[in-house]
DNA sequence: CTGAAAGCGCTTACAG
DNA sequence: CTGAAAGCGCTTACAG
């Protein structure tokens, strides 16, 4: 009912209309939260920092009515005055996508409820001016704090102009490339070693490797911790049957190709990743071998491609989205300066599906 | 060199170590900017914010020392005045890790050097509570807008409250649900009438349908697209030859089990998503049915899987990039308010591979 | 077209 | 343990 028809408007209905003469559900301010709990202002500063100069009872009173008002710090002011933000930033350059959303999952994991919020910053690592981009990135909406996804965070460079500019970060790698506080270890080392391991103990002997670029710090660890754990157990890999690609699922094709073309083809293959795999796959299905009766074959990822290629795929899974949660809490526990104790390490292990079995011999 | 030990430090060289006493690389401010180009920082504010109430020559007098400076202003304080921020929010549940990669992609794309960036937010639309996780995250970090990607696209209340909230959104779905504006129309139903089309052409006409959950108003879509498409060229698909699915693996598998199983087998499916066409192409090979000798199978998505499975797979591709470009511009082109025009729309068309060939009858 | 004042909602630095 | 003042870097509302 338009108000303009009513000529006489009955005061008490008037009155309903706007009750109180209290703003509807406008947000509370710390000025609010002070006069309520009847403090000053800056002692409600002191609640919601924790700072433990504030008396058990005070603390109590004014958490209350925070709670009772359901207030949050505006994220901007405190911005403004503490000149950094509560924004983290993931870094990252074109892994796989099931990668980057598991790793995103992660770190959401990290800040869920800390008020902290997840910003995305892809790159692309080839391009030199990418590390002015995140430092624009970092500058511009001052970030608390960066984490580093491979292949991005093997780039030295790129942890120098953050350390530079005083910037926290964290770094998920394959081995240790920092100061202990701000390492995420992955170890892939030591799943190509149970992968190494699984098809020897599976009978196999004339094996094959397609490794990742060798750029690729992730890919020199698997490569190595696959040819160190066979020859641990007497296997000597010839040259020939170790050969480089690309990550790629084309790359793998290629690779399968020149592995699988000769007459005395390898017993088994393990492959830097499921996308190579995925190559192999495609070779051999194409000439009739048959997985894993005339070859077996390992990846690593246990990307979700792993499970719908047929047979099954047996792969290397890393913990990504355990990753992710503790590169992304390295960032919310420790202050600027301080470094933490443990270095934070996660371990890969081998999934076991039905692409393998003993040789045919 | 710590300084206490310089009993009788030379002023010279107190001096050259700190220089002009101009603090090295310290943030300009608007009041910095101000001074250098001797108006004052309510018009640089208005140059900022593309004022048409500046003179050119002033305007162009600031922008010159904006530049000099490499002056960007700073989003706290903004927001804080503002009280609404430079940040765009992507809402999504749980899609494919690829789909949800791309569209981050887009949004970036459109963001690009427009001093926004992207702030992800995955929810689960299951639980009941997530529309008022959406409404915290808005709200906190005063969300310039949100990008809702399928399925929450499709929840009318989640756009309801943003409604409510004035908070601007964007919806991409199949069909339209809103108002032009804020619409990014897919038409995922012409992309499944063209696999109809095709599987038709090929000469099929035992054809059968792998749809996802109903429930999914994409399934529905491509479900009737395909079905109205083959009717309209004489061919009706018979109840027993549509079963439903979920979108996922195992389900497609399950689907294809039943569809497979009988001796009388169609000559071709088609699946809603990629999926539930790998699940197809595990129980073909187990089976011994051969791809596409003796089943032509075709997907939607043409996701990573579709090129990866052998033989490759024939797949309706969405263009999910250009999908998250429009969303993400339409929320910085629109003020609150103002209703664009046009309304957004995007084709899907098929990708062929070497999974369909005329039946073998 | 331009500017001086007040304010956005917090914090730091200083007192007590 | 608590508080009054000043300030973070912008904008709005008001003048001219």
């Amino acid at each position: 009912m338009p108000r303009k028809k009513t000529e006489h408007p009955a005061p008490a209905l008037a009155k309903a209309a706007a009750p109180v003469r209290q703003a509807p559900d406008k947000a509370k301010t710390i000025n609010d939260i002070a006069r309520l709990a009847e403090v000053s202002k800056k002692t409600v500063s002191r609640v919601i920092n924790h700072s433990p100069l504030v008396h058990q009872e005070t603390r109590e009173r004014v958490e209350a009515v925070m709670r009772q008002f359901n207030y949050t710090p505006d994220p901007f002011a405190r911005g403004l005055a503490f000149r950094r933000s509560f924004l983290i930033g993931m870094v990252y350059d074109n892994p796989t996508a099931q990668y980057i959303v598991n790793m995103q999952y992660g770190a959401l994991d990290a800040i869920r409820d800390s008020g902290f919020e997840l910003v995305v910053h892809p790159c692309d690592s080839r391009n030199p001016g990418y590390i002015d981009g995140v430092h624009r990135f970092v500058q511009q909406q001052k970030l608390h704090g960066v984490m580093l996804v491979p292949r991005v965070s093997e780039d030295q460079a790129l942890a120098d102009m953050l350390a530079d500019i005083g910037c926290r970060y964290s770094r998920i790698a394959s081995v240790s490339l920092d100061e202990a506080s701000r390492m995420v270890i992955t170890h892939d080392r030591d799943g190509a070693a149970e992968a190494a391991d699984y098809l020897q103990s599976l009978g196999h002997r004339d094996i094959a490797l397609i490794t990742g670029p060798s750029s690729y710090r992730s890919a020199h660890e698997r490569t190595a911790g696959f040819v160190e754990a066979l020859s641990k157990r007497g296997i000597e890999l010839p040259a020939a049957r170790i050969v480089e690609a690309g990550y790629t699922f084309e790359s793998g094709v290629a690779a399968a190709e020149r592995l699988l073309s000769g007459n005395q083809r390898p017993s088994a293959i393990f492959a830097g990743n499921d996308e190579m795999a995925a190559g192999v796959y495609k070779v051999a299905l194409r000439a009739g071998i048959s997985i894993p009766q005339q070859l077996s074959v390992v990846g690593f990822d246990d990307s979700p491609l792993a499970s719908r290629l047929w047979p099954a795929l047996s792969s290397v899974r890393l913990p990504v989205r355990d990753m992710g949660r503790i590169a992304a809490s390295m960032l919310l526990q420790s202050e600027p300066g301080a470094a933490s104790v443990a270095s934070a390490s996660v371990r890969p292990h081998l999934v076991v599906r039905d692409s393998c079995q003993p040789p045919a011999y």
